[in-house]
This record gives C-alpha cells, sequence and structure tokens, in this order.
DNA sequence: GCAAAATGTCAAG
DNA sequence: TTGACCTTTTGCA
C-alpha cells in the first residue's frame, strides 16, 4: 500500500530498531544474496525516504536502495522471523527481524547510484527540503492534465493514484484540466494539500483523506470511509455516480458533478 | 484451485 | 501506449 506517507513511516519506524546497530542483512529468497553480502555485519547509520524510495546508508559507505513498487511490503517481527512468503531481504539485529519482500527494487551501491535518483526526483513535500513554489513552477508550464502530472515522480515526490485522485477533488479540478489552465492559488492548494493528506497518512499510517469540514452536515459516514472519490461507486459529498479516466496508464477517479470540465 | 486486483515503474515499440 | 515484473489477498467456482 505504497505511496510516499508508506515510505517515510516506514523509515521513522525502522530508524529505532535498527539504526547505529550492526546488522546481519541476508536473502532467503536468493536474488538479492550477492548485495547482501556486501553489507552484512555493517552498522547501519541512517534510513533516508525520498519520495517513494528508500535508503539504507551503512558504515562502510555503501547505499541500500529500495522501491516497494505496486506489491513490496515490509514485516517487522520481535520473535524470529515469520515463515510467510517470500523473503528478498531479511535485516537482523537481536531479537528483531525486518523482512522485505515483493520490492520492484533492492540493491546496494555508491552514494552515486541514490543522488542519480533523486536528482530525477521532484520536490518531496514530506521533507523539510520540500518546496511547494518548486512544484508549482513544474506543474504551471505544461500544458499535460494535471491528473497525468500528479503522478509524474519528477513533479512532485510521493504522490500515488490515490493521492492524485482525492487532492483534485478537493480543489474542485477535473483531472484532464491542463495544468497550466489552473490558477497559481488551485496549484499552490493542491501542494499544501498534498502536504497534509501526506502528514496525515504518515501519522496514521494509512490513507484517509476525508474531511468532515468538506461534506454535508448531515451526510453520515459508514465504517470504512476512507477517500471522497478513490475507488467508490458515488461521490461522498453528493453522491453522484464516481467516473473514472485513463491518466499516466492508470484509472482516475473523479466526481464529474463536484469536478465538471 | 485459479483468476483478478492492488496505493508502481521501466523498457520496448 | 503497452506489457512485463514484483507478491499477497480476495472472490468465485
Amino acid at each position: 500500500m505504497p505511496e510516499g506517507h508508506t515510505i517515510h513511516r516506514l523509515a521513522r519506524d525502522l530508524t529505532p530498531l535498527l539504526v547505529d546497530r550492526s546488522i546481519e542483512v541476508s536473502s532467503p529468497q536468493g536474488r538479492f544474496a550477492a548485495d547482501a553480502s556486501l553489507v552484512d555485519g555493517c552498522v547501519l547509520e541512517r534510513i533516508e525516504a525520498y519520495g517513494k524510495h528508500l535508503w539504507f546508508w551503512w558504515a562502510n559507505g555503501l547505499v541500500g536502495h529500495v522501491h516497494l513498487g505496486l506489491f513490496g511490503k515490509f514485516r517487522i517481527s520481535d520473535d524470529g522471523p515469520s515463515t510467510l512468503g517470500e523473503v528478498r531481504m531479511r535485516l537482523r539485529s537481536g531479537a528483531t527481524t525486518v523482512d522485505l519482500s515483493g520490492p520492484t527494487a533492492c540493491s546496494i551501491g555508491p552514494p552515486e547510484e541514490r543522488d542519480a535518483i533523486v536528482a530525477r526526483l521532484g520536490p518531496d513535500p514530506l521533507r523539510r527540503d520540500g518546496r511547494g513554489d518548486d512544484a508549482v513552477a513544474r506543474l504551471a508550464r505544461r500544458a499535460t492534465p494535471i491528473g497525468a502530472l500528479l503522478m509524474d515522480q519528477s513533479v512532485i515526490a510521493g504522490i500515488g493514484n490515490v493521492y492524485r485522485a482525492e487532492v483534485l477533488f478537493v480543489h474542485a479540478i477535473h483531472p484532464a484540466r491542463p495544468a497550466k489552465a489552473c490558477t497559481a492559488d488551485e496549484l499552490h492548494g493542491v501542494w499544501t494539500t498534498i502536504r497534509g493528506m501526506l502528514r496525515k497518512g504518515v501519522r496514521d499510517n494509512r490513507i484517509v483523506t476525508i474531511d468532515r469540514r468538506l461534506l454535508p452536515r448531515d451526510r453520515r459516514l459508514r465504517r470504512g470511509d476512507a477517500t471522497f472519490v478513490y475507488h467508490r461507486d458515488r461521490c461522498l459529498r453528493c453522491a453522484t455516480p464516481i467516473q473514472t479516466v485513463r491518466l499516466a496508464g492508470r484509472p482516475c477517479y473523479f466526481c464529474p458533478s463536484c469536478q465538471p470540465g
């Protein structure tokens, strides 16, 4: 379930378990075995999140790179590793075992490889160095549909299919509208809203984008309601049937009534 | 028991 | 723009 909030939350949760300790690094599944041996037994100095990427900085100067992709998952256990499923990378320190399965990327390399990836990313709203005016500038000059641009990690790093749909709903922007046709206020608002949603996602460790203040007073929420439009049959605000439009290769959910275009 | 879906990315055409 | 790839979970026989 990885958009940027998941990655930052992982960095936060794994740091006290692994950083400043020497770590046994292995690959029960085998595909990461050669790389694992490069840092097995090393002290982990820092875990860094940027967009949807996670880096493990090792004391010998090498940097581990993990990207969860659509299916990747970390499992943390305190009493022996779980036996379930494939484990690409296993990190052990004392009684703690951290197992990684199904990642799109899992490798070890020099810091330059990390720098090259970061250089291709746009600002990350969850980082202190994430600049909103930079993101707005990257959006404002493009005629591409804003719903497609928000999925582009070189524009804003960390947004995925849920947050793009939800932020466009909040600002009543049809996802197919060209980004340059949005006002400066709208684009700044998109950045601010995205940052708030991602921060809440880190706090809650899941995506909940709905805000009571944006709903009719008498709207009753059901258990499990977490989004305005994403993956819903009807708009949470006005009950109009939700539509999707394919943008950046994925269906973008929107409400044709709240987001006319 | 198998198909389909899921919050993602990249290379190929 | 399409298909391949990573793995687990869910739903329908």
